[in-house]
DNA sequence: TCCGTTGTGGTACACATGTATCATGAAAAC
DNA sequence: GTTTTCATGATACATGTGTACCACAACGGA
């Protein structure tokens, strides 16, 4: 085999210029020769690794999903191992604060919503984005059950609560509506009404 | 003058042409000849009464978020006026349970996920989005503060939180992740703690 | 040394899109 | 009845898009 080339690290190349591209001008400036021209190669060349523009779309995706995992597990690590602090880290990782989760949050966004729109005339056509959210609601209430929890507060509904409450956070912050410290200090307050002191 | 039209009725055929095929497809299927193709009319008419694609999009979301609100109205009149049923009615009718209510909450992501990553460059650039949710969180804040409210209760905080968790269980009953069912029993359980019984 | 596989560039093609232009019908105004 | 103004139609145009095709460079194996 000729021409050692880090395939990975020559995707992941690829799919940076592709968050870049979006985060200014929207999933529409994510074209073949507009990734090509940001990425300073031909674009022959994105063509090459991706073969379609759809399988450019779903590696972007991946590649930003698996950042976003990273980045949750260091803000896991850093809390004290109790259910409230590693759910306020879990939750709080959801929110943009930094550029890069800016990008990620607003890459989630721009790639789900062409999902969410096809996905409406065909139910069970896209079963990748509920198993996301299933996992994620999973993990809130396996924290949630660590307790230990304020009297009356049923972990099922509260999971579900927690985990809807998420997008809108990220949604509102992107756009200006409400700081990063707002969105935080929302969690926070409701954390504590969850649990016991 | 000659030739009595109805000019608005016009525009809302189209604009609702133009919803019809954001519904199936997404939101790049609303071209201006597949518009006017769904409405049975020629390219020429659409171009006519809008000017320009973006022209087009934005009647179509005023046309939207005028029959939200009527539908709002609608839902809240219903109720026996407590604050507590007015809230409930309010927020459930973000909630998207018919067909209606279905496209309503699609093209409102659908239309507003351009604009979110547009107005990340330049913040400050798209006040209209800040001023719906001020708005919402605003009417959600007035009825808190009707009261009665259960103890320790703070309603500016509990209105931000209400306001954020609107998208996300909008999002997750359109994808399917849960039934319109359980994002209505979220919300009364979580209303039935912030009220004083 | 030569060869074949792999990586990369340049470019052409078919197509869809937004918009502009020209043309026509239709009805009110005079 | 003529004219003017509004509404609508057909179509042309420039552009940007995804993709396909052809050519070549580079490097490992024979």
């Amino acid at each position: 085999m000729p021409k050692k080339v880090d395939h990975d690290a020559r995707r992941r190349q690829l799919t940076d210029a592709v968050c870049r591209l979006t985060l200014r001008g929207g999933l529409g400036s994510a074209t073949f020769r507009q990734v090509a021209a940001e990425a300073g190669v031909s674009v022959r060349l994105v063509q090459y690794y991706f073969g379609s523009k759809q399988g450019m779309l779903d590696a972007t995706q991946e590649h930003v999903g698996e950042r976003s995992i990273e980045r949750l597990m260091n803000w896991v690590e850093k809390t004290d191992g109790s259910a409230r602090a590693v759910l306020g880290a879990f939750l709080k990782s959801f929110t943009p604060v930094d550029s890069e989760s800016k990008m990620a949050a607003l890459m989630y966004i721009a790639l789900y919503t062409e999902g969410v729109v096809v996905a409406m005339g065909q139910p069970e056509a896209n079963p990748t984005r509920k198993n996301e959210v299933d996992m994620m609601r999973q993990t809130v209430l396996e924290q949630l059950r660590r307790g230990p929890l304020a009297a009356g507060v049923d972990p099922e509904v509260e999971a579900t609560l927690l985990t809807a409450l998420m997008p809108g956070l990220g949604q509102y912050v992107l756009d200006g509506t409400m700081t990063a410290e707002v969105a935080c200090a929302t969690i926070d307050h409701h954390l504590d009404r969850l649990f016991a002191a």
